[in-house]
DNA sequence: CAGTGAGCGAGCTTCCGCTTGACTT
């Protein structure tokens, strides 16, 4: 055995070992095989003593991470070591990204490398690929190493050191951190919006329209301006239900609403103008794992923990590509692949002339390509073998690959403009002449399906029918799973092998919940969302991680140095903040009823007046409160027995050593 | 004197990101 090659899966280890022959041994590291200690008892006997043990970084010494091999890890770094031994050579080719040379880096320390090791990089695995990259492999980049340690030791003093202050202030168990502090902090916000949100009443007048001598179906139009004013809708209110300051919009009354029915139905409409305007609609890029988890969600009523179980099984089985990847760029036999597939079913026409081409954006690492059926010739979905969730993901994946490199959808949009005397009027549709990609794959929601029939200007046309109804203007939505996962997206916060499980995270420490599909915040939740708010508001900020993203990379060119960057966010910074934090329960006060709060007592939620403090199950919603409901909250009536002095600390730990051990019981 | 209960003090909780099985439900 001459070279060891050590990937970080399993399946793609399979592959390249085909791919390089017996010169070669493959094997996995499954990810990261060194990390901090997570906990204190984890950390080596002669550190046990120092300050800083329980954080796992010498943050007094220059901010030197110590790093352990996990238990579970042990056995595989003993038998990587022996093959390491027993080779001439070994390739690190781990992944082509910050988490990729930060892991080769850890192999070379915990298997005791010295010379004899170089850095193997390929972003796509084919034979030429892999072959190529074993000729031209390159040395460490430790820069990048450090900028990717500098990220490690961000995490853990944020989340290590913001989180006792939650215990203290709050309750115990509970957690804070970059990232899920971030995504809690936009639910809260949203989910505060929801509660605040005082609805306004507007109208909507709307005439059924008869098409005159050039026939056609009728079709709908609606009342948009008086007198050239325009008529008042959702978005000339602000969200305390009042008009914009600013809105020219006319308010009209139940009287006028109705006025104008009765005048619509008199006097029918005259066409004023007709619009023609063509329009485009390019297909959406291949998936990458956050619009994969989206589309899922959308299409297949999938969270996204589900997709990437279902997707993980499609990739051991080489159906699908790496399923965790920020990158939509298809490989270019994957280009002509997915070009082959369209012409097949819809004929040459269906592809463009030259293949499209998409590229990552933002702060993506593009470590692999976007997720695509497998082979230089997909597999059709239905001869795939597959079934249930696997057929169903794989067709979803296969169409829209194949789409991504299919041709424009092609329209008309028409708008026109009609009037009764100074009312005015709208109606708009749209007709596809070329529906293009959506022959295989559409996910947005159709709007103004109507066709219009071909009225001319001058036209006086009657009302077949008019009718007012009043409105009210929506609170802003509720995100879903897929919709948070999205928005975090956007702001840079998390990565693939993430998303999925900062949902999780938040539901197990019970600040959200899922119903209906969308995500609720408990009063848990918006409680140490106000007191982060309030005591680490950098912290919680969404665009706390483009920050840091701008100085790893800073550190990555060896611009900055880790030190230093470290110093400048804890010794002068979270350190202090963490120090001066106010131990005192965040109280909520509630503006649509006032003298209510909402707050914690003795690690429990409670709800206050005058006072007077009442436990407040977690399973109440915050946004469905009415006066009623706070009344019988107070009166205690919403408490189960159960529920009474149960504190908020999460579900007692199902391990082995609790077992025998007595829990407390608070019933009477 | 033995068993019980209140009161006190100590120890624990926690992060993000990369991978899969080995575990329970």
């Amino acid at each position: 055995m001459k070279t060891l090659v050590i990937v970080e899966s399993k399946t793609k280890g399979a592959k390249i070992q085909g791919y390089l022959g017996t010169g070669y041994k493959v094997r996995a590291c499954f990810g990261h095989i060194r990390d901090l200690p997570a906990k204190k008892e984890d950390v080596p006997a002669k550190y046990q003593v120092e300050s800083w043990a329980r954080l796992g970084i010498d943050v007094v010494g220059g901010f030197q991470p110590l790093y352990i091999v996990p238990t579970e890890k042990k056995k595989l770094v003993a038998e990587l070591r022996k093959l390491a031994g027993e080779a001439d050579e070994v390739l690190l080719a781990t992944d082509g990204d910050r988490e990729g040379e930060a892991i080769a880096w850890h192999l070379i320390r915990a298997l005791g490398l010295k010379k004899n090791f170089q850095r193997m990089v390929f972003h796509e695995i084919t034979k030429e690929a892999i072959q190529k990259a074993v000729q031209n492999t390159r040395q460490l980049d430790y820069n990048l190493v450090g900028a990717q340690e500098s990220r490690r030791m961000i995490d853990r003093l944020a989340g290590y050191g913001v989180s006792p202050a939650l215990w203290q202030s709050i309750g115990p168990g509970l957690s804070a951190g970059r990232v899920q502090s971030a995504a809690l902090a936009s639910l809260a916000r949203r989910e505060l919006a929801r509660m605040n949100h005082v609805a306004a009443d507007y109208w909507r007048i709307a005439a059924r329209i008869v098409p005159g001598e050039t026939g056609g179906e009728p079709f709908t139009a609606s009342v948009v301006s008086i007198k050239g004013q325009p008529l008042a809708g959702p978005k000339d209110y602000s969200s305390d239900g009042q008009l914009k300051a600013d809105s020219p919009a006319l308010v009209i009354t139940a009287e006028q609403a109705e006025q104008i029915v009765n005048f619509l139905k008199e006097r029918g409409v005259k066409v004023k103008a007709r619009e023609v305007l063509p329009y485009s609609t390019k297909p959406p890029p291949p998936f990458t794992t956050s619009t994969l988890q989206q589309a899922a969600s959308k299409a297949l009523k999938m969270g996204p923990k589900k997709t990437m179980e279902v997707a993980q099984k499609l990739y051991e089985s080489g159906k699908i590509t790496y399923m965790r990847t920020d990158s939509p760029a298809l490989s270019d036999e994957a280009t002509e692949a997915a070009r082959a597939v369209a012409a097949g079913l819809f004929g040459p026409a269906s592809v463009p002339s030259s293949p499209r081409v998409f590229k990552a954006k933002g702060n993506a690492q593009e470590a692999h390509e976007a997720i695509r059926p497998t082979g230089k010739v997909f597999t059709p979905p239905d001869q795939a073998g597959l079934e249930g969730d696997e057929l169903a993901l794989y067709e979803l994946v296969f169409h829209r690959t194949v789409a991504s490199q299919m041709i424009d959808l092609q329209g008309s949009k028409t708008v026109l403009s009609l009037a009764c005397g100074a009312v005015g009027l709208q109606s708009s549709g749209r007709v596809v002449v070329e529906p293009g990609f959506t022959r295989l794959y559409a996910d947005d929601d159709k709007k103004d399906e109507q066709e219009l029939p071909n009225v001319q200007e001058g036209e006086a046309l009657a009302a077949l029918d008019a009718k007012c109804e009043t409105k009210k203007t929506p609170a802003p939505g509720r995100f879903t799973e897929a919709t948070l996962i999205k928005a975090l997206e956007s702001a840079g916060v998390g990565r693939p092998a993430t998303y999925a499980s900062i949902i999780e995270v938040l539901k197990a420490r019970q600040y959200t919940a899922l119903a209906g599909g969308q995500m609720h915040v408990t009063w848990l939740g918006l409680l140490v969302a106000a007191y982060l708010q309030d005591q680490f508001a950098n912290l919680v900020d969404l665009a706390f991680t483009v920050k840091m993203e701008e100085d790893l990379d800073r550190i990555a060119a060896g611009e900055m140095k880790r030190e230093d960057y470290l110093t400048g966010f804890w010794t002068n910074g979270l350190a202090r903040t963490i120090a001066a934090a106010k131990h005192q329960p965040p109280t909520l006060a509630l503006s649509k009823f006032p003298g209510v709060a909402v707050t914690t007592r003795h690690e429990q939620v409670v709800m206050v007046r005058d006072g007077h403090a009442v436990p407040l199950g977690l399973d109440i919603v915050p946004d469905s409160l009415t006066p009623e409901l706070i009344g019988r909250i107070l009166n205690g009536e919403t408490v189960k027995p159960r529920e009474r002095g149960a504190a908020l600390s999460g579900k007692p730990k199902t391990r082995k050593s609790t077992a025998g051990k007595k829990t407390k019981s608070s019933q009477d």
